[in-house]
DNA sequence: AATGAATGAGGATTCATTCAT
DNA sequence: AATGAATGAATCCTCATTCAT
């Protein structure tokens, strides 16, 4: 949205780079097939963001299902590899590195990520393969700290692929109503959510014998 | 809920056929709203599925974004009324009941949760307003819950609405995940959620010692 | 051509019968792709010439390629059944009654004919097999009554498939120069090509003994 | 011959990269014009062949339109200086020499015959009477055969210039389905057909009288 | 001589919707 | 309540061509 205001004018190519362009398609099209999901995009309104007639796009991009891919992609590659480069404090707990890193990676993305988690149903099965495989990757970095902190005693954990999925699902969820500017800082949000999650997985230890009770006392119902 | 649907008639049971058209839409619309977004799916669609042409849909929904709003209007209306009528052992924590209700509520209904929580962004403003009010009505069930459970020291939270959308993001991302009939049963999900939640917002280490010892005891599940 | 100048005017339908729609997109798409060839036709063009929008036509066809298909399906079948009806006196011989009733059937139908030869390559295979299943079946009529009188010693032909494919190549080039209102009429383009047809195959007799040794005599070449 | 093509070079044989092109660009178009028609054929696919973006293209050749001229006007002219280059022995007949080399020529250029009798439609007008007045010329070669073979008493024609189409038509009409390779020789085909053709406008002399009042029997019909 | 990016027009097809029947 | 035919606008994408580099 910003270059977008810098787009040179007149008729034809003003030589402005080629490169760029697909850089602009890219970004118009996350922020409207985020907004209003892939199908109710259209080619025409991507091209009139980028500042250019609808066929040129197809100089960047084959098909429309071809950026939808690209940007799903390019969004799993690059959280793979940011996880591989976070930088922590050396003592710090996995699990408080991975909600931190992963609160904060995903509130500077928030329609990459409503994008990654929402379009997988408008790839065509061979774009679908390629995502999914990437995103169990992913998953599977919770899955192991989980197993992990479980197997030391350190967490208390019956099925550590629910307790993925959950804990993946609430803190993807975040973006969905966080505003940044509001009363709570993304500093908060991450100590919030931290907390939850910890207290999630913790060994009960001694301490909630009534809650558990209660829960036994269900029958039927 | 559109007005239409709801045209009485004066000639006794036999005369249904409209009424079971309309019907049929609805359960075709929200079953391809579902899988492939509001905005990818055709009137055509909906029609062969009802097993009639197009045009006849029109006698049943003035337009096709009267079918989601009616979609999304009953399934809020169903919600709110299945929780007043949830009947539950009468001594339940209230948090309890909560989860367990809305995990089986959204248990049985994956498609009408998933388009009501996707679909919003498909919704002419008017109707967003509409369905929008009756989410919070919803939600503000569960932060009345966390307020009154933390006012009465039970739990500990420091902002009950992020705990309110936590929570209700944690449980309605089950039917992404969850299938039916394989090693883990609704009852299952139900408790492990439940304890999460539980844990969640429990108040913290030295103060229920009892409690922890309950949820251990937990076995097989 | 006729017809069209009658087309319904005003918005919306006239119910001036759908059935007719379809004959008038037929004879539209025929005089066209005669014209211009198949691939330099657009459904506007063929929409315009019928009166309607171009959408209007996909009530009909399902797509231009079924038109094609239609035109070219039907003009075989229509072929074939008016050679079993044609009426020719009793005694006529077999190849005149083929010779008059292919020049008089392909002078009638210039635009099917030429259709049905060039835009064969305009076919998806598995249309193209049913088409030139349809025209090997017209082929072989030719090929019967060239056998049959070379087995009567009527005829002297070497490769009757052979010059089955001449004779078709010559009598159905007609159309192409051929123009009704000339200097010749109908029945003497009959009366030139039958005299030659008969001639191409006629038996040698003792007649042209120099004419055949030249032909022989032609060493390499 | 566009004149593109005709650009000197002062540079020497080294220098032939740029002709190079424009006969690949030849090559191609004629192999794509032949197989599915001048519309249905686009500069991409030309360029693709040639192994050049389109743009590549527009150095040797102004239009698509001229690449067609192009090849239609060198197919006539080199059919035209073809003939006059014909190397037949001495005493051949005019006729049979015409039929052969016919033959031979078009069996040597399905392509290029192919394009020229069947992309005339596709010419803009200037053009097409560049190529009409050619054809015309070679068409007139055969008459005069016809005209003074019967002037002479060779033959029996009453429509030179009829007969002069049929036998074109018939002769072009083999390379639609010949195949080299098959059971026929290139040779038996010439004799094949210069026995028909010979026999078409052979004088019926005294030799069959019976099938000439055939012809003239048939009445009204 | 070739590229890469662009244009503007147009390709076939689909869409939600209308309406006479 | 349903149909069949239509509309008008929009869909994705392809086209021939241009032109700065």
């Amino acid at each position: 949205m910003t270059d977008i205001a810098e787009k040179p004018h007149g008729r034809g190519p003003v030589r402005a780079k080629g490169q760029e362009t697909a850089g602009r398609v890219r970004k118009a099209a996350l922020k409207r097939f985020a907004a209003a999901g892939y199908a109710a995009v259209s080619m025409r309104e991507i091209a009139a963001d980028v500042g250019v007639r609808p066929g040129a796009l197809y100089n960047h991009f084959p098909t429309k299902q071809d950026i939808l891919k690209d940007l799903m992609l390019s969004h799993m590659a690059e959280l793979l590899s940011a996880w591989d480069e976070a930088d922590f404090p050396d003592g710090m707990d996995p699990l408080e590195r991975f909600v931190r890193f992963h609160i904060r990676h995903h509130l500077e993305r928030a329609d990459e990520v409503f994008i990654s988690y929402m379009e997988l149903r408008s790839l065509e099965p061979e774009n679908f393969a390629l995502i999914e495989a990437e995103r169990r990757r992913y998953e599977s970095i919770l899955t192991g700290i989980l197993e992990d902190g479980a197997a030391k005693g350190r967490y208390s954990i019956d099925e550590p692929k629910v307790a993925t999925r959950a804990i993946i699902a609430m803190l993807t969820g975040i973006p969905n109503w966080y505003r940044t500017g509001g009363r709570l800082s993304e500093r908060n949000i991450e100590d919030l959510y931290l907390t939850m999650v910890r207290k999630a997985v913790a060994p009960l230890a001694t301490r909630e014998p009534a809650a558990l009770n209660d829960t036994q006392k269900v029958p039927a119902l």
